[in-house]
DNA sequence: TTGTATGCGTTATCAA
DNA sequence: TTGATAACGCATACAA
């Protein structure tokens, strides 16, 4: 069976031919560039607009070695932390005249790999890659084949002047959460991890921990959980903590997903949300002011991480030398599960 | 300031040199394709391993006129609703070689023709269209601009060789939805129908009428109320509806975040659901049974569905003519909310 | 201001 | 089984 022929698009000969003037003189009117008479371009801008013509970018890209494409890698579209970063990126990438591939990688590095590898070959312009679980060699390997990378969520040593890394301070988060626990005189706060592999879970344990020691409080392993990063993993964590069957007041949770799925077993184990045990969660998506009780979380703009990675990917495309490391602040919205 | 250098990648004439054959004999080799010795086809395997060798799909693309890339056009991939949907097509992309663009158009006509014109420029292998809010004339001359083209919540009428369309059974479900309530005894149902322009809006309101009117129950425009597509639309339209003071003791809603929405200003309001106002929603995603009461909604498999769109391109891509049109049939999924 | 030659990395075509 | 050459559509460099 024969494929269905789609339309030919006109190329920038065809224009030329139809103008009686050189290829040069065509391309040089459509790409606004000097050296071709004002009178000239707007017959041939006529023609060419007349005609339908589009610049093929994928044969400038072959003589520029700029394709206008980018790679953004993220672990779950699906997951609202990275759809709206998602979001973010697009957005800025559509005004700038750059379109996005967008790659799953399950938070399993071997499709992470697979993923770059696929995007070095359409040889596109950057990649911003988020929560990354590549060690540290592959990583830098990486990091070597594209000419500008944005790594969202990790953290890299040494310099490179191609990398621009975007990171939440979940430490600082962490450490806004207990406090606000402390500040309500519950001193048994659980805090559900996120995956082990995880660079911000450990963060923001991390930053849980410092917390609780900055407040002469003593640390206890029976009180931290890790968890797959959704509803299920939250449920799960709360589950194992609770039938620990310590004291505990307060939970902390690695993200909003996994907040709401602990506070869910703790009401369906009987217990009052924020009376018995007080919530907080990160991220702050859209989820956390649909549930109820409101989840009281750690806001951070995810749509406005999407647009700064963008814009500093953009940044070192050209060549610009942007910040190269952003530490963004989350802020404690208080809400009614804590 | 100087652009970063990334690690060149060695070409197809970078191996010929190194194994002293010619460009074509390596081509053919990487390739797989016949016409070269076997101990010479490992040879330069070994090599173009070695020295890192990795085809340039954009020259490959140039050359054949196939670039591996298709584009994915979505309202928002920040809806579950679509965000599920890209996941799915991402996945069968990725297992078969291709990278996707991800684009959103925000419901915006103006928006949806510029990204698929950056697509087209692109010279995309094929596009999958979601939700497409275009006339019927710019729908067509859109679609002449690809080779292949999948339109996912969108009819066409006459047959295009080049498209296949894949659509849920909206009517199917909202007649589910309505006979539900009716064998609850529930007579007084409203419709939260979504965006006014959108298509799986109309045919779910049609279906909803045809239900009430197959029941012998009239209509009433005033239990109708359309809605943006997400949580503060149906909060919106329920309000809406309330306000109107009519009796009304069941919500059918457009997708589960309107329902939700609906739900919570129901509750808000002092009614008891589903005691009072039963509801039901549409789509199924995660938050269906992260909220309580959880909802209860019709089914779609969302993940299977890009699954199945991105099957159908590809077999349009190679010119294999699948089934033009496929209906899924939703499920109602019996919960808590009605 | 305009045009010609050349190359980007690959595949198709034809010749050896 | 191999290799040389011409495309693909565009831009860069240089010549007229």
């Amino acid at each position: 069976m024969m494929a269905f022929q789609a339309r030919k698009r006109p190329t920038l000969a065809d224009i030329a031919r139809s103008a009686g003037v050189s290829l040069m003189t065509v391309s040089r009117a459509v790409n606004n560039k000097p050296g071709v008479g004002e009178e000239m371009r707007q017959n041939i801008l006529a023609l060419a607009s007349e005609m339908g013509y589009r610049p093929n970018q994928i044969a400038r890209g072959l003589a520029t070695n700029r394709t206008s494409m980018v790679g953004l890698v993220v672990p779950d579209n699906t997951n609202p932390f990275f759809a709206h970063i998602a979001r973010g990126v697009e957005q800025v990438a559509g005004e700038q005249g750059y379109n996005v591939f967008l790659l799953n990688t399950s938070e399993d590095a071997g499709r992470e790999l697979a993923a770059l590898d696929s995007l070095w070959q359409k040889d596109i312009d950057g990649v911003i890659l988020c929560s990354s679980r590549l060690d540290l060699p592959d990583l830098e390997e990486q990091i070597s084949h594209f000419p500008a990378v944005v790594l969202v969520n990790r953290e890299i040593s040494g310099s490179f002047s191609n990398v621009v890394t975007i990171n939440v301070d979940d430490r600082l988060g962490a450490q806004l959460a207990v406090r606000h626990f402390l500040g309500q005189g519950r001193q048994h706060i659980a805090c559900i991890s996120g995956p082990a592999h995880s660079l911000s879970a450990q963060r923001r344990l991390e930053g849980y921990r410092s917390a609780l020691q900055a407040a002469g409080l003593s640390l206890d392993a029976q009180l931290e959980a890790c968890c797959a990063p959704d509803t299920d993993g939250g449920r799960a964590a709360a589950a194992a903590l609770l039938q620990r069957r310590l004291y505990i007041d307060a939970m902390y949770a690695f993200n909003d997903l996994a907040a709401v799925g602990a506070m869910q077993v703790c009401q369906e184990s009987g217990r009052q949300v924020p009376g018995e045990i007080a919530i907080i969660g990160s991220d702050d998506i859209p989820l956390a002011t649909i549930i109820r009780p409101q989840l009281t979380t750690l806001h951070v703009d995810l749509g406005q991480i999407g647009r700064l990675a963008m814009h500093a990917l953009l940044e070192l495309i050209q060549g610009e030398a942007p910040q190269a490391s952003i530490l963004i602040e989350p802020e404690l919205i208080v809400r009614a599960s804590a």
